[in-house]
DNA sequence: CGCCTTTGACCGGCGC
DNA sequence: GCGCCGGTCAAAGGCG
């Protein structure tokens, strides 16, 4: 399916034109069972949120999420970096300021593209304001800021050094206006009219509603968790949950409410 | 001229 | 304390 996105928005959803699947993880520390080795080598979900500014290079572009304070890709292993603290934070212009007081990260999500553009069009405006290399990995890790004044959404772009035909995109905050209107390049036309991460998990409905053969969203109204029905064998294990309070903090009420599939 | 990328320096957290 | 590492800053330069 080398082309391009098979879909398209309609009414604030992403309608797939073909089969999909896809792979939501959750963080090991808080139960999860899937790496994102694991992701990267099976051939996971045909579809990505982002906008048709890029090219699909294989026969599948796959997708994750990262709920609230999860992975880091690193070479070796994923590294958690935990919501709350334990890990790297953030840092500050205003040093003296923050001393002391360790910030909390945003929640973060992960993208999980196959693509060849290592910067994937998701419609809204970035300024790369870094880039570093990645220790054990021949690929650089860039680091983009929302432009949007006092947006504090940031973005991280990564290759995979397991699949180099992956891109990891880590989005981080939540953005504090809308897509805007006026792309470069024309690339809006997938372009999600809400935050990435609610692009995603637009896309997780859309699995829900698939039926067996691709993904069941199931779990409590406090831990809805999606079962992959066409995964490998080796990979059918993998039960991934997703951040309940955090989606339904992103999603209208009206979306929240209306579209998903409790079984449990 | 404004916006963007590039890139080396710098800083704080963390492990040893 | 020291070195490593992830993340950020900011000056310089490119581009439309």
């Amino acid at each position: 399916m080398a082309g391009g996105v098979h879909g398209e928005w309609e009414n604030g959803q992403f309608m797939f034109h073909d089969e999909l699947s896809a792979l939501i993880y959750q963080n090991p520390a808080h139960g999860g069972a899937a790496s994102p080795e694991q992701c990267f080598s099976s051939p996971l979900a045909r579809f990505s949120p982002f906008g048709s500014n890029y090219r699909v290079s294989g026969d599948s572009a796959a997708f994750g999420v990262e709920n609230a304070g999860n992975y880091l890709y690193n070479s070796k292993q994923p590294v958690v970096v935990s919501g709350g603290g334990g890990g790297t934070m953030t840092q500050h212009s205003n040093k003296a300021k923050e001393k002391g007081a360790k910030r909390q990260r945003e929640p973060r999500y992960a993208f999980v593209t196959q693509s060849e553009v290592d910067h994937l069009e998701d419609g809204y405006r970035w300024r790369k304001y870094g880039q570093k290399a990645v220790k054990n990995s021949p690929f650089p890790r860039s680091y983009y800021r929302c432009t949007s004044q006092k947006c504090p959404v940031k973005k991280r772009v990564e290759r995979s050094h397991q699949d180099p035909t992956v891109v990891i995109t880590t989005y981080e905050g939540k953005h504090t206006h809308h897509c805007p209107t006026t792309l470069r390049g024309g690339a809006h036309l997938f372009a999600p009219p809400l935050a990435p991460a609610t692009t995603s998990f637009l896309a997780m409905q859309q699995l829900s509603q698939l039926g067996s053969n691709s993904a069941l969203l199931q779990g409590t109204s406090t831990s809805p968790s999606l079962y992959l029905a066409n995964l490998p064998p080796s990979l059918q294990h993998l039960q991934c949950s997703t951040d309940y309070d955090l989606l339904q903090d992103l999603l209208p009420n009206s979306l929240f409410h209306g579209n998903i599939q409790h079984d449990m």
